[in-house]
DNA sequence: CTTTCATTTCAATGGTTCTTGAAATAAATT
DNA sequence: AATTTATTTCAAGAACCATTGAAATGAAAG
């Protein structure tokens, strides 16, 4: 379960479209995740302000980084976004059923 | 279906703990919503500060505004905020089993 | 042990966000 | 019309965020 201060780091780290777009490449890339500068590559970024972005996500919780030799691996941490979903429902939204079955047939609401 | 500015923008607006109380609140009023004043006391801040915090959630579009009378009535978009978790659950996760789990039963996964 | 490669950290800069309290607007009441 | 009530807007300041390019770190290979 997740508190107010967590689930408001995780927003903001997906606040922004360049680390929206890294999610993506990563959600692209299936179970093996990317490196650094695989993403920075994908997503158009200096290698510098990857990492900055790479950092935001990490330090939210979005993302796991585990050093694979001379790069740095990264995958999404869905346990975590999962958690951010249960919120955003839960939280800021009581359950309401329009919301919740967005997850079982997201083509019927949205 | 909503592209990643407006995701952006939405989440930007979830990323502040005021403003989670304010949807807290809101989704604790039940369908009437609430007026400005009621949300400010509530949350604890000044008219002032609630007001910024609610014209961030309104332009976002996660709640709407209605006067009424010498008040300003607000209430969740559910409907949008549908479309924000289709996004979360879709583009930044892919649909994943687990991220999907929380909606149907989220005390099994999260 | 020096070089190379991958990535992060740092400092400087410019931009955005949040808070506060005062002033302005909007709508109803007297 | 003047007053009261509800809310928003504004200006100033502090805090935080994003971008850049250069310097530093970490890990492997020659």
């Amino acid at each position: 379960m997740m508190e107010a201060i967590g689930a408001a780091t995780m927003f903001h780290a997906l606040s922004n479209t360049d680390r929206l777009a890294v999610l993506r490449a990563l959600v692209a890339a299936g179970p093996d995740g990317l490196s650094a500068g695989e993403i920075a590559e994908q997503v158009g970024a200096s290698p510098s302000r990857a990492s900055f972005h790479l950092s935001a996500l990490s330090d939210a919780g979005c993302v796991t980084r585990e050093r694979q030799a001379r790069s740095q691996r990264y995958r999404v941490d869905f346990e975590r976004m999962g958690q951010l979903l249960a919120y955003l429902l839960e939280d800021c939204c009581g359950g309401n059923e329009q919301v919740r079955n967005c997850c079982v047939s997201h083509k019927s609401c949205c």
